[in-house]
DNA sequence: ATTCCATTGTTGTCCTGGACAAACAGATTG
DNA sequence: CAATCTGTTTGTCCAGGACAACAATGGAAT
């Protein structure tokens, strides 16, 4: 079989193979060297699949806070040193018994078994009880799948499978914990740009179970719709979630202006691993970077609220 | 309420809002005279809501096929019945008892009831069928809340509120039909940029009730992936997506790639709305732009293999 | 030593204006 | 009526420049 398709890429498919703009990456061409596309008989730039490996490697260590006048112009052998060690640095949560689901359910994606991943899934949260499946189980288990399609070894669409199962999974459970009459009443969603739902179906899991009414929004709500649903919805607080991914700069204004939308009286509490690295939020804002600290704020809601 | 937070939006957040490029915005600000955004203390471009609604109506009636030439400088009438004129133009799948569901969703997802609204779908579907839930009601359904979002009757939330319970009332149906056993295996999905996965959810509720077995990626998945994961999973046919806004430039590219990746063997059917406009597909490629065509291909199918 | 502030460097995003292939519409021909 | 040709439209890419927001740095003050 010849490649009678060329194997480069176009600067947009690279822009939306590895969430770098178009602007950035011309610019890191001139300032840093790297990349340093082909090009293409019309003069356009045409980018070798290693290079968008490599793209989407630093995208990942840029991700976890390394500036690219440090990595961009890096060797190959320093950037694979240091994506190892920056995945290294991850203990998170408590170890054991997680371990063995994380290497079925990574078997289980690589044999492409939708069914056997439910139902393994399933067992362990019958197991454990939703709260510390959701703790130390799914949360272990999310970074695990990530830096797997982060290191090559699973491709997207094992990355669809898993959170496709996830979401059953939790969708279900929260079904059956709902009550409409439950306080407080909590909204939750993601901003646009924000595409991982996970974080908000698996506090939406948590606070359910500890008696609370959560609506979910799904993914990638405008401000403006956000607080339009809040104030129709009645509800007591607004949950976002940001994942490591979303452009930090842009957080606190959102939540600046989704704090002058709502009313003083709805709190909003920001999670997700973008939230860890931010400081000052608005007033009425909550930082909480871990998902335990949903549960805590939980109480205090209800402490503060009679 | 004083206005301390300014309305007006920048290039890239238009960008994200209507879906067209920021070099597209440029362009025709000079060679149309609209967009004519004002400039912020910057110099730069700062989108009023005005212009940006009407941006997402011109998207709207260039998916329907329009050119820009002759709908971007048009006055905010015209513009206007231009709109409905497309609109009055969707007859649609079998009337009558559809338009019930119909003024009731709407209904529903406007007073933000997604409990209410997964139980009347589930009791229509309980009612009609997989099948007939799916063509009459489902169909036109989609057709109706699309309409009703362009139209700004109704919040983005509120479209995903609606997606979310069609999508779980599918699942769960598709997951009680499925037997790893059936034949033919059938691969569903959409190409990357593509984000609307209702279609094949309901394809393959329809095929599954047929009896083919069916593996759904969910949405955006890459070429490559799809040629491996098809290869890995065995199947017969490839289902792709594509929706009236997917650039309808990158279909046939796409198909050829796709065709050129998986073996002979393997059929790919096109469908959606992006498909009604294409001719010439690649070998053993069927376009099918509308549902009920999958269950003939199905049928065909069955006959050429014994 | 630690905290604070000011200065300096870095970095993503936006700008203008130009080029061009691919898609299209419409006229012309077989 | 179908097919081919031709001029126009249109989306995407390019180069190179500007700049605010952010991060790092190096003292000064506690």
């Amino acid at each position: 079989m010849e490649s009678s398709v060329s194997p480069t890429l176009s600067i947009a498919a690279v822009e939306r193979e590895t969430g770098i703009s178009k602007d950035v990456l011309r610019k890191w061409e001139t300032r840093y060297g790297f990349p340093a596309p082909l090009r293409d008989s019309f003069g356009e730039r045409a980018y070798p699949p290693e290079q968008v490996n490599r793209l989407r490697l630093i995208k990942r260590l840029m991700d976890a806070g390394m500036r690219p006048a440090r990595i961009v112009a890096e060797s190959e052998a320093n950037l694979n040193a240091l994506a190892l060690s920056s995945q290294a640095a991850r203990p998170r949560g408590k170890q054991g018994s997680a371990t063995d689901v994380e290497a079925m359910t990574l078997e289980m994606l690589r044999n492409e078994d939708p069914a056997g991943l439910r139902q393994r899934l399933y067992r362990e949260l019958l197991r454990l009880g939703v709260e510390r499946f959701v703790l130390d189980t799914l949360a272990p288990l999310n970074h695990a799948v990530g830096e797997a399609w982060a290191r090559g070894e699973l491709g997207i669409h094992e990355e669809h499978l898993y959170t496709e199962a996830v979401q059953w999974l939790l969708r279900n459970a929260i079904d059956n914990l709902s009550d409409a009459r439950a306080t407080p009443r909590i909204l939750l969603t993601t901003l646009p740009e924000e595409q991982h739902g996970l974080g908000i179906l698996m506090v939406a899991a948590l606070l359910s179970l500890r008696g609370a009414y959560c609506i979910s929004l799904g993914t990638q709500t405008p401000v403006q719709d956000i607080a339009q649903a809040a104030a129709a919805h009645n509800v007591d607080v607004v949950v976002l979630s940001f994942s490591i991914a979303y452009p930090q700069r842009r957080i606190l204004p959102a939540l600046a202006e989704l704090r002058q939308r709502l009313g003083e009286n709805i709190e909003i509490w920001a999670g997700g691993a973008g939230s860890a690295r931010l400081h000052s939020p608005p007033a009425h804002t909550r930082l909480q970077p871990d998902m335990d600290q949903a549960l805590a704020a939980l109480g205090e809601w209800r402490a503060a609220h009679q």
